[in-house]
DNA sequence: TTACTTATGTTTATTGGTGAATATATTCAT
DNA sequence: ATGAATATATTCACCAATAAACATAAGTAA
């Protein structure tokens, strides 16, 4: 189970160093895509298969379904860590979430997510606000 | 069951040594998170774990439920007592709660909270201006 | 081929997390 | 009250993770 939030900094050479606690869980190979809300999603492999498998059996008839597996499908990319257990990220991709040097690399449970660090703070800011009313759902996982 | 409260300080390197009186029904690895009203939550890692699968299987689909589960799992974080049973807190979530120097640790049943202390004596005032008419609701739900 | 660019791999330095030791405070029993 | 025992606070020193710089290899175009 992925958690906690890491800032980060993105080399040169587009590579991003994962942060060591991820690493074990994530794997040698993994699959980065376009995620929601301007953000990347990175997979393990084996999470990964699970989710396109899904993804290919979505009704081809809802073009919003089509628009949303063409996104996360197409957009996805294999990435491997290298021996300092970074990741190249594509162009494409970088330019999607619009990172800069310092992003935010978050756990959620099954994947890691990466933000433009700005981009994450002001997420934050915002959902935070709202958080405190969600808290009757809190209740409703029995928290 | 956690009851009781404490005031501890953080050192400077953001460890904070948890009350001996809790540190056996804690254990050793814990979680710490979150919580309402400015607080941090502890937990057990077992009591954490059915709360974190609830909160993966929230439907990615829905903007709220991914906000949800972004602030309560991305703002999650493992945390081992050490030999001298002292926690590290992250960084953001000592800004989240506000945290100095003194803080108060507080037992509630299942979890512990972390407060900053200042905003624990207000909130204990405040509340216990209105605990009164709290009663009437106790009553409701069969104390 | 040669120069040049981009990708990939390695090394070094700095930062900050981690552990241990000492000092201070508190509690309890005599 | 006094001292012993236990708990908490503080400090110092070490090690590991990250960031940045550097070096090598591979690919591309003139």
């Amino acid at each position: 189970m992925f958690i906690g939030e890491y800032i980060h900094t993105v080399d040169n050479k587009k590579r991003l160093a994962i942060p060591m606690k991820f690493r074990k869980e994530l794997g040698q190979k993994t699959v980065i895509t376009r995620g929601l809300d301007n953000c990347l999603f990175l997979y393990p492999v084996k999470e990964w298969e699970a989710l396109a498998e899904k993804l290919g059996k979505l009704p081809v008839g809802q073009s919003d379904a089509r628009g949303f597996s063409r996104m996360m499908l197409a957009g996805a990319m294999d990435v491997e860590l290298d021996s300092l257990g970074r990741i190249l990220i594509p162009d494409y991709l970088k330019q999607y979430a619009s990172l800069g040097k310092k992003v935010v690399i978050a756990g959620l449970y099954n994947r890691l997510e990466i933000w433009n660090e700005e981009k994450w703070q002001e997420y934050k800011t915002k959902t935070l606000e709202t958080v405190e009313k969600m808290g009757e759902k809190l209740g409703e996982l029995g928290v």
